[in-house]
DNA sequence: AACGTTATCGGGAACGTTCTCATCAAGAAA
DNA sequence: TTTCTTGATGAGAACGTTCCCGATAACGTT
């Protein structure tokens, strides 16, 4: 029922607590056949060292923390998808928060990984979160960090982003191209990295086709649905509405869609829509849904890895310069934005 | 930078160790000028208890292990954001397993955990798992499972499970009323749990309206597209094509769906679906699917409540007699199975 | 004056490991 | 013979806590 432990076997075998360990590990300086016989021993009740000893004496957990917004979403679960298996392959395990957007909450996460159970930390910050001051904190400590997605330029540490600018842009330009002109931006939290980027890039696309910027057609919305029927409803109630609309997170663009249906909007005839989701029924969608997909599952797999790399080389106190590593997104053209043929 | 230690306080207040625990947990037997001394200093010095050492002592971890077979997968992604609100509000931590469907990688997992660094197991079994030995192996050296969803009648322990049985039941005889003759089965593993349960539901109804029952017309799929091409391939090759298919899975309804609009068949004229899924985008699928939906959420709240008195119950050994729970699924009935006006 | 109380505190074991130092016998080199 | 290696093992500290036992002083009781 029990494990047995080293002191176990070192009973039953009249031996020391230090030959069984150097036996189990086979260190070369115990006979053969005390190795032998210690190791088969382990074998026969099933031995396994105790995790959480070796962690208190070497002062680590091999266990990453990772917190995102919401673990329900598509785009972080793949992330997720892909730290698990670099940190499972490098023999790490993952421990998941969620902060559902709140800074409390996210600062009570942070509290708990301040008490280093981990040994380093992904995090993509919370909507909510204007101030970071707890997390350099944490990080002025030691704590390796790698920041994903929703980043922030106040923190000296990796961050893994996609190209978030660039991605507004094609797809503002795309919608252009279709000879929209009147072309709103739904968006996430003012504070993110993600919506300044991308509200940049949706700028930058109308400056370049010389299309004027009307603040009115900026809309930052938390991910509630009434928040998305008030938006459409100011947006429809403009002198002049839009035609097109880019809508940020799969939340926001399935809402966006779902609102417009019920208000009997024609997509893309009245409204074009593209999206920055990674919803795999994207394309089932009714209109098929253009959108910007991002590589959600190699931004998981390169923060893990240089989250590890990081861990594991603070050992070897490498003095490291850290880096933002932007990843390509790409733009998936279907029905919800071709008006033109 | 480094964490404090008790240690460390006790050095600087010229304290012992015991003293200044006692402080901490503010023993009735320590001198209030001494309690407030040594909180104030553990105040400055933000002293936090090493979680690690304490794990050691009190050989539990305060955290509980859930393996899924695919993180990225919206039914397991919402059950997980249950287990996590839950565990959160009882101050455990997640740590998150993928099998990915396989066997070898579920076994691993389990090692993993069982050299316990975790207090408890949430599981739900991969598709390819047909022994589980090694579970019940576990499960008699002590630990608590709760086993959701993909369960085994081999192991005795709780469990919370939908309502598959009646979800089939109810969605074929659904598919029958609207008129449908001849309905196909595409599911799961035939391993698991689920998977039996359904078929013996779909079934149940057929037999209820005297439909003949017909093997040709149940497919076992994994999850890949190839394998779904190649199953309606086979589905419409039959003299007697389905007019009907009930699909369980989200992946699965995704796949059958994409499959069947490539090769341009209309639904539901010619052929009518309804989903065994928890994609919240069902309803504006083209056409909006029907589905029977999971109490995700649910099921992983119920589960890790459930865990979690285990858990706790174990240290006082109260003996348990252990229970299956089941939670009701809906018919949302959509465009994609309606056909009589 | 001898003893019991009470209020405060310290010593040290224990949790399971690893690792640094011994220790000790046997054989080799002087 | 004496000293030095070498091979094999054990003792004990350390990681950070908690907790069981004392220990010590300052009192109060007889």
């Amino acid at each position: 029922m029990e494990l047995i432990t080293i002191k176990d076997i070192a009973k039953a075998l009249n031996l020391s607590t230090s030959t069984v360990s150097r036996a189990l590990r086979g260190s070369y300086e115990i006979n053969p056949d005390t190795k032998k016989l210690v190791i088969e021993y382990a074998e026969k009740y099933n031995y396994r060292p105790n995790p959480i000893a070796l962690s208190l004496k070497e002062n680590k957990s091999r266990s990453i923390g990772v917190i995102v917004p919401e673990i329900d979403n598509p785009f972080f679960s793949q992330v997720i998808n892909g730290i698990e298996a670099i940190s499972y392959n490098r023999g790490y395990h993952v421990v998941i928060f969620q902060s559902h957007e709140s800074f409390e909450r996210e600062s009570i996460n942070l509290k708990h990984i301040a008490s280093r159970r981990v040994d380093g930390l992904l995090i993509s910050l919370a909507g909510e979160t204007n101030d970071i001051s707890q997390l350099k904190e944490l990080h002025e400590k030691g704590m390796p960090i790698v920041l994903f997605d929703r980043v922030s330029d106040e923190i000296n540490t990796h961050k893994v982003i996609s190209d978030n600018f660039e991605g507004a842009f094609t797809a503002t330009e795309h919608l252009i191209r279709e000879g929209r002109r009147r072309i709103a931006h739904i968006t996430a939290s003012p504070y993110l990295s993600i919506t300044k980027e991308r509200v940049k890039g949706y700028i930058a696309a109308l400056n370049k086709y010389e299309i004027p910027v009307d603040k009115a057609m900026i809309k930052y919305s938390n991910y509630s649905s009434e928040n998305m029927e008030l938006i459409i409803d100011e947006l429809l109630s403009e002198t002049n509405p839009p035609d097109g609309i880019l809508t940020v997170s799969d939340r926001l663009a399935l809402g966006c869609l779902a609102t417009l249906k019920t208000k009997n909007i024609t997509i893309p005839e009245q409204i074009s829509i593209v999206g920055f989701t990674n919803l795999k029924a994207a394309s089932m969608l009714e209109p098929a849904l253009t959108t910007v997909v991002q590589p959600s599952l190699q931004m998981g797999q390169r923060s893990a890895e240089l989250l590890l790399d990081l861990i594991e080389r603070k050992s070897s106190s490498i003095p490291t310069t850290y880096q933002t590593f932007k990843l390509y997104t790409e733009l998936i053209i279907r029905d919800s934005s071709i008006v033109s043929i």
